[in-house]
DNA sequence: GAAGCGTGGGC
DNA sequence: TGCCCAAGCTT
């Protein structure tokens, strides 16, 4: 894949910069103000989750714990309730955690270098270049599902979304498609992402709004359909999942401890509720106490 | 590499 | 209405 495809020239490097710098939006998170604290929360909370949702939480969150040491001082129940819907609540649990790791080995700062980063939980090959790209200007190959959307599009012609983790090829092609100047090379990665966010879409793509549409090889191929192997669906009714996003529910709403009888109808058979309770304590986001009740972690 | 892990909006 | 999708990570 990509190998006999050529390289974005430095003057496709430009219109995509320029027309990020006309058409970004000011969120939050990249306001100048917003400090590696303010960026990495961000960065953790997008995971899969569309930003509408991410950005009222991360206020609430950069508020309360204007710095890691705050954060790690908290109970880490406090974070997953604070969490609220976002989903994926493990990402507040690991949140919890990398703020202690930084204060015990970072001297309270978000390390700055993608390897520490990357050390930290909850943190993988994306969010350990974005932070290092965004929080500290670092020239870090960003891939995430727009990036990948957009070269798999912009570049190869081919309208393929897999979800799974970038190939090598994709990163290693990510990485040699980059501007070499390291401040071009900051804004382009955040350019792509925000092209693949607001005109690069995965369904809809507004092709008239894009500022490389003449260049794209997807575009000039008259756009054709996906056709690779289907994709399976992530099936929802009557999981594990949902579940453990009711039991977490109602440990949320309530402030206190919460007994089985309280908790069963989290799901329709006991036996899945209780495998569902195991689990959750197993990861941490729920704490067993004596007699038979259950709170969010302390 | 595949599967598991939340939640809700949009088409 | 159901299905797809959203700044992925971990095991």
């Amino acid at each position: 894949m990509y190998a006999a495809h050529p390289l974005p020239t430095a003057a496709l490097h430009q219109r995509i910069n320029d027309w990020y710098a006309w058409h970004g939006r000011d969120l939050p998170w990249r306001a100048r103000d917003a400090g590696p604290w303010g960026v990495y929360l961000s960065e953790v909370m997008a995971q899969q989750t569309p930003l509408s949702r991410v950005e009222p939480v991360w206020r609430e969150w950069l508020q309360r714990w204007p710095t890691p040491a705050a954060l790690a001082a908290a109970a880490p129940g406090d974070a997953v309730r604070a969490w609220g819907r976002l989903g994926y609540p493990r990402r507040a649990l690991r949140l919890h955690e990398a703020a202690t790791i930084m204060v015990e080995r970072h001297g309270g700062a978000v390390p700055d270098t993608s390897e520490e980063l990357l050390a930290l939980p909850g943190v993988g090959a994306y969010t350990a270049a974005a932070v290092a790209c965004f929080a500290f200007g670092l020239p870090e190959v960003v891939v995430d599902t727009n990036v990948r959307r957009v070269l798999a599009r912009l570049i190869e012609g081919s309208a393929q979304s897999s979800r799974a983790t970038p190939s090598r090829a994709e990163s290693e092609f990510a990485a040699r498609a980059m501007p070499r100047e390291r401040h071009t090379a900051t804004v382009w990665n955040v350019a792509v992402m925000e092209l693949g966010a607001l005109v690069c879409v995965a369904r809809g793509p507004r092709c008239g709004q894009c500022p490389v549409a003449d260049l794209c090889a997807w575009n000039l191929a008259g756009r054709p359909a996906y056709d690779g192997p289907a994709r399976r669906g992530q099936t929802w009714k009557g999981t594990d999942r949902q579940v453990r996003g009711e039991l977490l529910r109602r440990l949320r709403d309530r402030h206190h401890a919460l007994t089985l009888r309280e908790l069963r109808d989290a799901g329709p058979q006991d036996v899945q509720v209780l495998r569902c309770l195991d689990s959750l304590v197993a990861d941490g986001l729920v704490e067993p106490l004596t007699g038979g009740r259950f709170q969010l972690p302390s």
